[in-house]
DNA sequence: AGGCAGTAGTTCAGATTTGAACCAGCACTC
DNA sequence: GAGTGCTGGTTCAAATCTGAACTACTGCCT
């Protein structure tokens, strides 16, 4: 273990800020979905995922990476959704292994009805309170994170 | 429901940046603390917070509040933490409902070992890759948003 | 062809989280 | 000083997440 410099006051501060914002931002989220249409953070997002995929249709490890979620949470959303009817599965034609995830048109009609709140919320809290520099920059500094947890 | 403004390429662009890396962030901090201490992200949070008290001591609800987690998650995690005796339950003398987590000399000799592995993570994928400039535009913008979400 | 390491998904058990329901103690009113 | 509403914590059931097997298939290599 190499002694590693520890945090100062304002890199503390920025940590700190960076995590609590982060996990109430998820709750607040989380309600408001819950709320709405019944439905989970994770959940949400394979559908949006999936409506900007090309065909309405992903791979589960590709989707899995995307949502950040691990395989076997996958599996179990994607069923779950299956049972809603908002997704469906299908072998992959080139990788009998593989299946892919599928938007069905009632997936489509459901997020439509569940997007706007939901933006309304992320604009609400973080992007609508940030100047266009602020929200510029804060995202040079993800992606550099980003980019380097994705190896 | 007002109509709400669909978020732009860059708006979209910085909250999928926010999303992503603060799951991708967490999963690797929750690697490196269970591989080093078989600790949690939420119970190593509230080993530091207690340190960080006045006589090493917190309200349940005021930690809840802190580590951004609900009352019951609280009161298994202090089980949890009770059992490894790095933390101990008193009743609070001014409020007879009330309970005090302690935090114990194991658990402060147990901050010390994990701290640097944890704080070396947190260094090495977020606060070492901005900027001083970034990181005090980032710290502005998430506290604007943790201010409005904690009312 | 045959063998073999690696990848894709699922299954499984165990840990954790959440909100709702609940009990007890505080604080304020009449 | 009884009544009432509120707050603090815990308990509980249900949902979800994770990593570790496990199965099946792919892609090479010989």
């Amino acid at each position: 273990m190499t002694d590693t410099a520890w945090l100062n006051e304002t890199e503390m501060a920025a940590w700190r800020a960076f995590l609590s914002t982060s996990h109430l931002l998820e709750r607040r989220i989380e309600e408001q979905l819950k709320a709405a249409a019944g439905l989970t953070h994770p959940q949400y997002e394979v559908l949006a995922r999936l409506a900007d995929a090309p065909g309405r249709q992903m791979r589960m490890t590709e989707l899995a990476k995307g949502v950040v979620v691990s395989k076997s949470a996958l599996t179990y959303q994607i069923g779950q959704l299956e049972k809603a009817g908002l997704v469906e599965r299908t072998t992959c034609p080139s990788d009998e292994r593989g299946v892919l995830a599928v938007l069905t048109d009632a997936g489509v009609r459901c997020l439509q009805l569940v997007a706007p709140g939901h933006v309304e919320v992320v604009r609400a809290y973080l992007i609508d309170r940030m100047t266009r520099g602020e929200l510029e920059t804060m995202t040079a500094a993800m992606r550099k994170t980003e980019q380097a947890l994705r190896q």
